[in-house]
DNA sequence: TTTCTGACA
DNA sequence: TGTCAGGA
């Protein structure tokens, strides 16, 4: 693992500052720990410790659901993240279900964009 | 002061 | 999701 990927592992960041990098409230960010679609850390006073990695997701989870996913939906879509990755990492040859995964996220991310700018017509984003 | 958990609206 | 309580 290169260095630069060890640094944005890195946890370091407390609530106050990921609700300023995320502009999302502490509310919001613990509801997303507590579903388990963030990794974050504690300290041993039991404060929560997130990475830039993690601020990350944070933002894109934010950002499904903004789009009308439900939270199931979006622990779906980073599971099939983290398969892609180990698969990735290992090496692997593709078998044909992985190869409809891929096809699947494609297809989900075209889906995405063009319910994107849908929303942008809408004036339905606040930045 | 900041953040935590739990609970209610 | 916002907000309040009560504690660390």
């Amino acid at each position: 693992m290169s260095e630069k990927v060890l640094r944005k592992s890195l946890a370091v960041l407390p609530m106050g500052t990921v609700m300023k990098l995320t502009s999302l409230s502490s509310r919001q960010i613990r509801y997303y720990d507590d579903q388990g679609l963030v990794h974050s850390k504690r300290t041993s006073g039991n404060r929560r410790l997130y990475s830039l990695e993690n601020v990350d997701q944070i933002l894109e989870i934010h950002n499904y659901l903004v789009e009308g996913m439900t939270i199931a939906q979006v622990k779906r879509v980073f599971e099939k993240q983290r398969r892609r990755k180990a698969l990735h990492d290992s090496n692997q040859s593709l078998s044909d279900e992985d190869v409809r995964e891929y096809l699947k996220d494609d297809i989900l991310k075209a889906g995405r964009l063009y319910d994107d700018s849908d929303l942008k017509q809408q004036g339905k984003y606040l930045k």
